[in-house]
DNA sequence: ATTAAAAAATGAACACTGTTCAAAAAATAT
DNA sequence: ATATTTTTTGAACAGTGTTCATTTTTTAAT
């Protein structure tokens, strides 16, 4: 059958307009000023449409927050490159850093906002496999680097979660404007100085 | 004028008595679900009497937000006590993440949630006074740390940001559920082992 | 080409939200 | 006891996410 075919296609088709829209008008105005209206006349459809093909807003974040993960994927791919653990490990938290300053909006979906992480527990699916698959790219870099007798007397899986809570900390505070009411002596350099001096920590450890 | 006084005073109770609401009810079912029309009920106000008294919601969350940083400073009166600064900066990181995991709505409220940001901004008195507080001791204490020889070749500001920035992130991503979809070998302990790794990267420093 | 059946799209309606403000109630001053 | 000021009220408004009977469109069968 051709047709039926042609009609999960055409449904695929929709569903990935919906979610574009969707991500156009987060970034346009953020996650939390963007309504399932706005959304549906983004793309000329109706309310109804849009809980046709999802089951509530929360899925479609959930979506939205995994097509981020791929973007951020992206952004890994020419890490993998990288022979050298240590200098991997470094490139590493630039790179989250820059693509969590370059699109702070889907940042902010991915690691900050609750609600993906509430549709995560609302079905089957338990597991939160992008944060996981993520986390273990770290994770398997520092693997390298102990292998290659760096990071002595530390745990692996522990010094990894705190590199990553550095690193995140970092965008966290940035994103959520944690970072403006502190007076820092030069308040636009802050990020990279931290950058600076997130080198300098794991280059001591 | 006596009578001017005692109204003074009753406006301060009631005002006192909508954010107390207000706490108990965040802290009972969170700051999301709970409404004005809740608040209200709470005290046995109508929801007019809460807007007398505040301006809107945000105006309620940042004053539950400045009472917080009362909390928190609580928790660090100790800290004070303790004159080896390298002691101190090892107990603040400790104390800083059992306030978090002890008052994790109000940490959310204090340190992740928007609103209260926002009202700072809109508001005349631009300056977030409590987190510079908060993040001035952690300065001071890491200079102390310096002074004795500790640190060297790092930047007092960007080092003192990056401690913050570890701790503020392991507190964030288990308050926004982003520790629960990572498989750790040890979910439980996954802090305390943290929390041990902090102890052991400041000490290589 | 016409008609019957299935699929897709609709938008009014519901229960909720934050917020406002004229009116009522209470407290104070005369 | 009366007039004035202050405090409290809750109906009303515009907006939100969500549902679902109805309409429109598309497909299949004649």
């Amino acid at each position: 059958m051709s047709t039926a075919e042609r009609k999960a296609r055409e449904k695929e088709a929709l569903k990935m307009l919906i979610l574009k829209g969707a991500k156009k008008l987060f970034l346009e105005r953020g996650i939390e000023q963007t309504t399932i209206r706005n959304i549906a006349d983004e793309i000329d459809y109706s309310v109804g449409t849009v809980y046709v093909y999802f089951k509530d807003k929360n899925a479609i974040l959930h979506d939205l927050h995994s097509i981020g993960f791929q973007e951020l994927g992206g952004y890994f791919i020419e890490l993998f490159a990288i022979k050298d653990p240590m200098e991997r490990l470094k490139k590493m938290g630039f790179t989250y850093l820059k693509f969590a300053m370059e699109n702070s909006e889907m940042y902010d979906l991915m690691f900050i906002v609750k609600a993906p992480m509430e549709f995560i527990e609302s079905s089957d699916n338990q597991a939160w496999n992008e944060g996981a698959d993520t986390f273990n790219a770290l994770k398997k870099t520092v693997e390298e680097c102990m292998n290659q007798g760096h990071f002595e007397g530390h745990s692996l899986e522990a010094l990894s979660f705190m590199i990553w809570s550095l690193v995140h900390g970092m965008c966290c505070l940035e994103i959520r404007q944690r970072t403006k009411g502190v007076k820092f002596s030069n308040p636009d350099t802050i990020l990279s100085e931290g950058y600076n001096e997130y080198l300098k920590i794991i280059k001591k450890l």
